[in-house]
DNA sequence: GTAATAATTATCATTATATGAGAAATTAGT
DNA sequence: ACTAATTTCTCATATAATGATAATTATTAC
């Protein structure tokens, strides 16, 4: 355990599960003497990335919603497509759910949400939440943006029950790769289906995707060229709003470095 | 700079005006060789903290993210104070923005926000902003519940204009102790009004203030009453749902333990 | 209030890791 | 294909982390 690991692999012990946690539990976990530990924790609650609960339990700290916000500021993702979440729930035919989300290591993470107000079902898709690379079109629509040796890669972590299954899916992926939209029916949570479309920009390295999710039993097959035709619209703008993003930003790191 | 400084160096250098950094710029910002800025640079985006945008330029990773929605669902403070914020909004007599927020290091921080939506003017109260110790309703009904040596040292570290500015401020923090509530005028923002009660858990070690911020403009005295009766029924609903949160972790800490 | 117990900090010899200057390799821009 | 910028690599040296143990400081229990 050395360098930054040694500090991420505490923080990676809190989850929405378990979000305290004493020394000598850390200490167990990561099988580290506990004076270790405690000099370790001590280094990271004066840099509120923990603070201390309760009894001698701590948790996260504060950095985190500090620099959270930042990213909400900033990140052109976020800043680009989070305007646009609201507007396309309200355009939808029947209620929906309407998710950013972006590949983080080997996961998919939602990294902007919107809930209609008068959906019912509870959905996985929440800001921050980590999701399945290969289930559910959100994820889809993200990993068929991806290709060559890096999908082999992300594909290999995968535990596919058969081969056959493997290749299915590859070969969905082709096929939705052609269509330029995804649909899956149920596969993260029963009940609900989701249409997808690809978010990109190279210059930025953003793989995102743009999705609606609605109750099955809400769905009606003429719903889906609205559905369609919402996705697509909107993706484009999101894409067109990230470009508009980068050349500000550009021009700005222009500004200030030409100052100094 | 040694141990989680180092790294918590660089994450500073990001913020809401400046959100992406090379490593040059980076280097010659915190006079360290460029060699071990990447080193270390190449570390946090292996842990997902940072991440590399266009050119050369590195923003915060989706590790913030992540962690933030593991704090949104395990915080007492927000868990207790989040979807009261709605309700007090709805209930106030006039449109408002409405905070949790609480201390951090030796600002105050919101973190949870509600604006109704019918609301003008903007605020400086959103989640993850730090705000100042000694100006605003909100923080000021933070630092009343704190005393002795802690007080000392924190209005120690503020620049007041002189110390009769001090004294004054110390003064009107000990009648508003007394009456248990605080009220301020275009301290933060101009035009606008915020009044505030303290939130405190001694056991999970919570320090922070519900408060309400207005138009002055929409403001009557007949609304007086019913805006301090709203937040003196929020705060201690507030504070009830923290100890029974409190509560809830103490017996599942109880359960997990004695599982093992 | 005090004894007992748990939690936290301090000490320090040993071990392991970070540092940074420069070279080498890779990548991006034209 | 060339050039410049960016990033990685190497390695001797400096610096910091480790962990067993002791000392101190909260917390509880009676």
């Amino acid at each position: 355990m050395s360098g930054f690991q040694r500090y991420k692999k505490i923080l990676d012990l809190f989850s929405e599960e378990r979000s305290s946690w004493t020394v000598l539990e850390i200490s167990k976990s990561l099988k580290t003497p506990s004076s270790t530990i405690y000099r370790i924790v001590r280094e990271m609650v004066t840099a509120e990335f923990l603070e201390s609960a309760s009894g001698s339990y701590f948790r996260l700290g504060p950095a985190f919603i500090k620099f959270n916000r930042i990213i909400n500021f900033s990140d052109p993702l976020v800043r680009a497509g989070q305007p646009f979440l609201k507007k396309l729930s309200n355009e939808n035919p029947i209620t929906s759910v309407n998710v950013l989300a972006r590949l983080y290591g080997k996961n998919v993470m939602c990294v902007a949400d919107y809930k209609n107000p008068s959906f019912k079902n509870n959905t996985s898709y929440q800001r921050g939440k980590l999701m399945p690379l290969i289930y559910g079109a959100t994820s889809r629509a993200i990993i068929m943006q991806i290709t060559g040796k890096r999908l082999e890669n992300l594909i290999n972590l995968e535990n596919f029950k058969s081969d056959e299954d493997k290749n299915n899916f590859l070969k969905d992926l082709k096929s939705d790769r052609k269509k330029g939209y995804c649909f899956t029916e149920g596969q993260v949570d029963k009940g609900l289906i989701g249409f997808a479309v690809s978010i990109s920009n190279k210059k930025l390295g953003i793989e995102a995707s743009l999705s609606s999710i609605f109750n099955l039993d809400d769905f009606l097959l003429e719903h889906e060229p609205i559905i369609y035709a919402n996705l697509t619209t909107y993706g484009l703008l999101v894409e067109k709003y990230i470009n508009e993003i980068f050349e500000d930003i550009k021009k700005y790191h222009h500004e200030t470095n030409s100052i100094r």
